[in-house]
DNA sequence: TTTTGAGTTGTTCGA
DNA sequence: GTCGAACAACTCAAA
């Protein structure tokens, strides 16, 4: 009778995806129980229908990231094997060479990404190989959140409510004395990652800014977090809004990638609670409840149809949007003529990040002022941003554009002056992106069109030639907007 | 069971 | 200059 190695000293698979980093990572915690061998993994999946895979700035974090988590495993003596492929007939391969006993991973919430796991998950056992899924990228799994009639909640404040009741788990240590099992050479090459598609751009490098910008990967992000921590959480609650500082966390590509986990930084927030109504508490508060907005788009990832192809609202099915190539390619350039959203654009381009009110200044402009169908922004901001989300982008457009769940009411019509004036008083953060606007005087800078000729000769400025004249009037633009989404009722 | 009231992120208008 | 109202429709839970 062949014998067959016993399960607990047969290796197991750590497939990595949204999460990585190596403390709080239960997969990875489960596969290395008993001091079992492990193989670290990462598959880079071949586009399918409805799936979204991450492409530029987005794409770039990973790769990053990848390096990153490879780094550290190294110095633990294994390795991340970054391979490409279905992950099926990857892990099919790789199961058979190795003769691995065991498969874990952390869940993803998208339905083409569910199905996939499903189908694995399914088949496994009859080969004799456990499989385990946990959950690592939210607070609480989507399905337990539930109102009282049982259906997913539509509407935010109670559904933070009921997450809030919620116990939230502690977060798990980074494994210790972790041991590795070998990976043929033959497997890697056979699903190596074309080479063609690497990491860092080079012509055009469009990503020197971001390079300057951020750091990319667990020790990163867990820095970036003790920075929020000491230096923003206090005055989050009050400054939040303003694009002319750092007040915000800046942690949405780790928390996207899973360089950092929701629970470490839960936890991180509650030891940094006092007790009462203090500014810092309420500084917490506000930021937790962004994370509750993150889950909250979770849950209408798990339960909706793909949020960046559907509208949650079916009645936007109906909505005149126009098309309008010269104006979206205006938006995409930053070179509307309004100068908040220009340097917006102008940043994201750069760097791959936008301040939160940043994103809804500009997808309201594209939105209502350009009136230009939101999957178009929302595209746009797949490719740009490096933090880009399958949950939070797809759904915080359609919040923007109305169709979502729990949405801006139709009338909220973002005025790109006056944001500007109340988040950006002193015109720093456009001057910052739009040099050419750098010795216009404050009260001038987000409306330049209403300099006199005078004005506009001494900053060195002539609309239209050195700077653009506004490609929409804004009261204009208000009004076909209204009338545009109130068409959309009776 | 039905009713009622409250609800992330804004702007404009008229008193 | 400041202030309140209007700009809908709908979800959810408390009363």
């Amino acid at each position: 009778m062949a014998t067959t190695a016993s399960p607990v000293t047969r290796p197991a698979i750590v497939w990595f995806r949204d999460d990585l980093r190596l403390r709080d990572n239960p997969a990875l915690a489960k596969a290395c129980q008993g001091g079992r061998p492990v193989i670290c993994l990462y598959i880079h999946e071949p586009r399918e229908v409805g799936r979204r895979n991450p492409q530029g700035a987005a794409l770039w974090w990973l790769h990053g990231s990848l390096a990153t988590l490879d780094a550290a495993l190294r110095e633990r003596g294994g390795q991340l094997h970054v391979l490409a492929g279905e992950a099926e007939q990857v892990l099919d391969a790789l199961l058979e060479q190795t003769g691995a006993g065991a498969l874990y991973w952390n869940r993803r919430y998208d339905a083409a990404g569910r199905e996939i796991d499903k189908r694995i998950k399914a088949s496994l056992p009859a080969r004799g190989v456990e499989v385990g899924s946990f959950s690592a990228s939210l607070l609480r799994e989507p399905w337990t959140i539930a109102s009282q009639s049982g259906a997913p909640y539509r509407v935010f404040g109670p559904f933070w409510r009921a997450l809030r009741q919620a116990q939230i788990e502690a977060p798990l240590p980074a494994p210790v004395n972790l041991t590795f099992a070998p990976l043929a050479v033959e497997i890697a090459r056979r699903f190596a990652y074309p080479s063609g598609l690497e990491p860092d751009p080079q012509q055009p490098d469009w990503a020197v800014a971001m390079r300057a910008q951020w750091e990319r990967g667990e020790e990163a992000g867990l820095a970036c977090l003790r920075d929020f921590l000491d230096e923003d959480l206090a005055g989050y609650a009050d400054d939040r809004d303003r694009l002319d500082s750092k007040t915000t966390s800046r942690l949405s590509p780790y928390l996207r990638f899973g360089n950092v986990s929701i629970r470490q930084l839960w936890q991180a927030l509650s030891s940094h609670q006092h007790d009462g109504a203090g500014t810092g508490d309420r500084g917490i508060e506000k930021f937790r409840s962004e994370l509750g907005w993150r889950e909250f788009c979770y849950s209408q990832l798990y339960h909706c149809r793909p949020l960046h192809q559907h509208n949650i609202q079916p009645d936007f099915d109906a909505m005149p949007w126009r098309r309008d190539e010269h104006g979206l390619l205006a938006w995409k350039r930053g070179m509307t003529g309004y100068p908040i959203v220009d340097a917006a654009m102008r940043q994201l381009w750069a760097t791959g990040w936008l301040h939160n009110r940043a994103r809804m200044i500009v997808a309201s402009f594209l939105a209502k002022h350009l009136l230009i169908d939101w999957r178009e922004g929302e595209r746009w901001f797949w490719e740009t941003l490096v933090d880009a989300d399958p949950a939070n982008n797809p759904a915080s457009w359609q919040w923007v554009a109305g169709s979502g769940a729990d949405a801006a009411p139709y009338f909220r019509v973002f005025n790109p002056v006056t944001q500007g004036e109340k988040f950006d008083p002193d015109g720093i953060f456009v001057k910052t992106w739009l040099p050419e606007l750098s010795r216009l005087p404050a009260p001038l800078v987000h409306r330049p069109w209403t300099a006199s000729p005078a004005e506009l000769e001494a900053a060195d400025i002539r609309l239209g030639e050195t700077y653009p004249a506004p490609i929409v009037d804004h009261a204009a633009a208000r009004a076909r907007a209204l009338a545009a989404w109130r068409s959309l009722r009776g």
